[in-house]
DNA sequence: GTACTTTGATCCGATAACCGATCATCGAGA
DNA sequence: TCTCGATGATCGGTTATCGGATCAAAGTAC
C-alpha cells in the first residue's frame, strides 16, 4: 500500500511527518491520512511533490506490481537500484550483456556438469 | 507531458479514445481534457487504470524524470530491460555485484595503466 | 440518398481530494 | 514545576477531479 511505503521511506529517511509535508508544500493533515491508508487516490502531482524530498521516483512510492497481461511486471527496487548505480559506474550495455552471456554459460556449465 | 505520452501509446496501440477508456473504466471526457493537457492532475488510480490497459507501467506514463537534487533520475528503459532479463535468467545480485565490482576494478585498472 | 454508429470534444455537477485550523499528547528547556 | 514547541490526528470547507450526458462531425451500412 502506497501509504506504507510512503510513511517506511519517510522514516528512513528520519523526517517527521509535518517536517516532509513542509518541505513537499502539501498538507501534513492529508499526508498523515495518506500513511495511513484512509485516503487512497492521491495525484500524481501530490506524489511527485513527496517523491522529490523522498529523493525516489514515483514508481517507488506506488509499488512496482503493475500487471501486463497476468504476468508480473514488477521489478524488484533493488535491480532499479542496481542498474542505476553500474550506469553510474560507467558500465556499458554491452558488457552486462557479456556479462548475462557468461552467467548464462556458467548455468549451462553447472547443469551439464554431471 | 502526460497527456501525450497517453495519446501516444494509445495510437500505437490502435485503439481510440473511446475504446481506451471502456477498456479502462473511466469516463471518455475526462481523458480526453488529459491528453490535451488541459487537466495535467489525475489521481494515481486513474493512471494505473490507463496504465494496465495500455500495458505500461505508470513510470512510463509519467515520464521518469524525478530530479533527485539536481541530478537526474531516470534511467533508460533499455537498461530496465536489461536488468529485468537478467533476473529471468537468474542472476542473483550477488553476481551481478560481483561484476560490478569486477568492472570497477577493470576501469580502475585502466586508468592506472600508465 | 437516409439512418445509424462511432469518434473526440464540450458541458455541467457530484463528490472526494486536499487544504488550513485546531486538538491532544509528548518532549525539551528554563 | 511550568511553558513552549513539535508531533500526528481530527475536523470542516473549498475546489478540482472525474463522471455522465450531450454535441458535432465523420464513417458505415442499407
Amino acid at each position: 500500500m502506497i501509504g506504507y511505503r510512503i510513511k517506511v521511506l519517510r522514516q528512513k529517511r528520519r523526517l517527521s511527518l509535518t517536517e516532509l509535508a513542509d518541505r513537499a508544500g502539501i498538507a501534513k493533515s492529508y499526508l498523515s491520512y495518506i500513511e495511513r491508508n484512509l485516503q487512497k487516490n492521491p495525484s500524481i502531482q501530490f506524489l511527485e511533490k513527496i517523491a522529490l524530498v523522498l529523493e525516489v521516483d514515483v514508481e517507488t512510492l506506488i509499488g512496482e506490481e503493475t500487471m501486463v497481461k497476468g504476468v508480473k511486471q514488477d521489478l524488484e527496487q533493488e535491480w532499479i537500484d542496481l542498474a542505476r548505480k553500474a550506469v553510474l559506474t560507467g558500465i556499458t550495455k554491452e558488457e552486462f550483456q557479456e556479462f548475462q552471456r557468461f552467467v548464462e554459460y556458467t548455468n549451462w556449465k553447472k547443469k551439464h556438469k554431471t
